[in-house]
DNA sequence: GACAGATTTGGACGGTCGTCCTAATTTACG
DNA sequence: CGTAAATTAGGACGACCGTCCAAATCTGTC
C-alpha cells in the first residue's frame, strides 16, 4: 500500500507529535502544519479531537499487536523473546533520552487529563504484559508470570522516565545489562537466585 | 508561623493543582477558585504562570530538604533509612494509584513542554538521588552508591507509573517487599547468600 | 463534458487562556 | 485620625484553542 490517504497521514503525524510535545500541548495547528493541510480539513475526518486521539492510540495497539506477534513466529526462545523486549530501550534510546516512554507518558498525561481514552491507551501495557506474561510461562515460570511481567514492565518504565529526566542515555545501557542478568536468573535450574544487587564495579 | 500569606496559600493550592492536573491544564481560574482570590490577584504575587511554577519546585525542594534531613538525624542505620524511602510508596499508595509520583510526572510533562524550569525540576530527584547515594556509602557500597541509587530511584519511579496507568494499589506492596528484599542483599558480605528464594509463589 | 459525491479550503464562532491595568480596599504607621 | 503603601478586585486585552460551516475543488462515472 504505497498510497496513504490523508487520514492515514493525520493520524502519523498527530502520534508524533502527541508523543514529542504531549496530547494537550498539540493544537490542531500544529498537525496541520505537520501534515501541510488546512485546519477545517480535519473535521471531515475525526469529528472530534478525542476521536484522533482514539484513532491514534488504535494505530499504536495495531503497530504493537503486529510487532509482538513478528517477535513470536520468529523462532527464538522464550528468554531471547524478552531479552529483545528489554532491547527496545536500547534501540530507542535518543528518543527515549528526549521525549521518555511512548506508552509511559500517554498514559501518565491522560490520567491527569482524566481522559476518557485511559482505559484504551492502558490496553498498550496490557499488550506488553499478556505477552510478557506468555514468555514467562514458557519459561516455566507460570506461577509468578504476571508478577514477572509487571516487574519487567516497571523496571523498563523507571528506566525510561529517569532517562528522560537525567538526559542520561548511559543509564539506559546500566540498566538494561542488569535486566538482563536479572533475567538469565529467572531461569535458572530449581533453585532460582532472588534477585541482587550486583557487587561493586565499574560500570 | 500561624499565619500564611497568600502568597503561600497560592503556592499550596497551585502545588497539589499541578500534581493532580498537571501544569498545563491547571489554569489561573482554578487556583483562583481553589484559594478564593480573585484572577487578577496573582500578578501581584507572580509576574507570570512560569514563575509561580518556579515558587512551587522551590516549596518541592525546601520540603523535601526537609523531609531527607530528618530522616538523616533520626538514629537510624543506613539501611533502615533506605527502607524508609522504599516505604514513601506504602504511605501514599492512594495518591500515586490516582496522580503517580508527583516528582516523576512532573518531570515528564515539563519535558515535553521543555519548560525552562526542567532543570530545577530535575534537582528533586537529583535531592533523592544523592541522599540515596550517600546511605549507599554508607553501607560500605561506596563504588557504586550513585548506580544503586539510581536503580532504586528507577524502580521507584516505575512501580508509580504502572500503579497509575492500572490503578493497582496490590502492585505497589508486591514490589515494595521485592525491593526491600534487595535492599538487604545490597548489605550482605561478599560471600554469596546463605539463604534463597523459595520457587514461583503467589504475590 | 456534465453531473454527483468525496474531499479540501479558509474563515467565523464562542470560549478560555495568560496577561495586564486601574480603581477600590485594607493595612501599617506618623 | 490621616495618609501612604501594600494588597486585592474585577474587568479588558489579544491570542489561541477546538469546533463548525459554506463554498471551492477534485475525482470518478455515464
Amino acid at each position: 500500500m504505497n498510497n496513504k490517504t490523508t487520514r492515514d497521514h493525520i493520524v502519523e503525524a498527530a502520534d508524533q507529535l502527541f508523543y514529542r510535545q504531549g496530547y494537550e500541548h498539540t493544537s490542531f495547528s500544529d498537525i496541520a502544519d505537520a501534515v501541510q493541510i488546512s485546519r477545517g480539513n480535519f473535521y471531515y475526518h475525526f469529528k472530534s479531537k478525542d476521536k484522533l486521539l482514539d484513532a491514534v492510540i488504535d494505530a499504536r495497539l495495531a503497530n504493537t499487536r503486529k510487532m509482538l506477534d513478528q517477535w513470536e513466529i520468529e523462532g527464538e526462545n522464550p528468554e531471547d523473546r524478552i531479552r529483545g523486549f528489554i532491547q527496545i530501550l536500547i534501540a530507542n534510546r535518543t528518543h527515549i533520552k528526549r521525549y521518555g516512554c511512548p506508552v509511559g507518558t500517554l498514559n501518565t498525561e491522560l490520567a491527569k487529563l482524566n481522559h476518557a481514552a485511559q482505559a484504551e491507551a492502558t490496553m498498550l501495557f496490557t499488550l506488553f504484559r499478556t505477552w510478557l506474561c506468555r514468555q514467562f510461562t514458557l519459561l516455566g515460570r507460570k506461577a509468578d508470570a504476571d508478577a514477572l511481567a509487571m516487574h519487567l514492565l516497571a523496571r523498563s518504565q523507571g528506566v525510561a522516565t529517569l532517562a528522560n529526566a537525567f538526559h542520561d542515555e548511559k543509564f539506559i545501557k546500566q540498566e538494561v545489562k542488569q535486566m538482563c542478568d536479572w533475567l538469565e536468573s529467572c531461569t535458572e535450574s530449581a533453585a532460582p537466585k532472588p534477585h541482587r544487587a550486583p557487587r561493586p564495579q565499574v560500570y
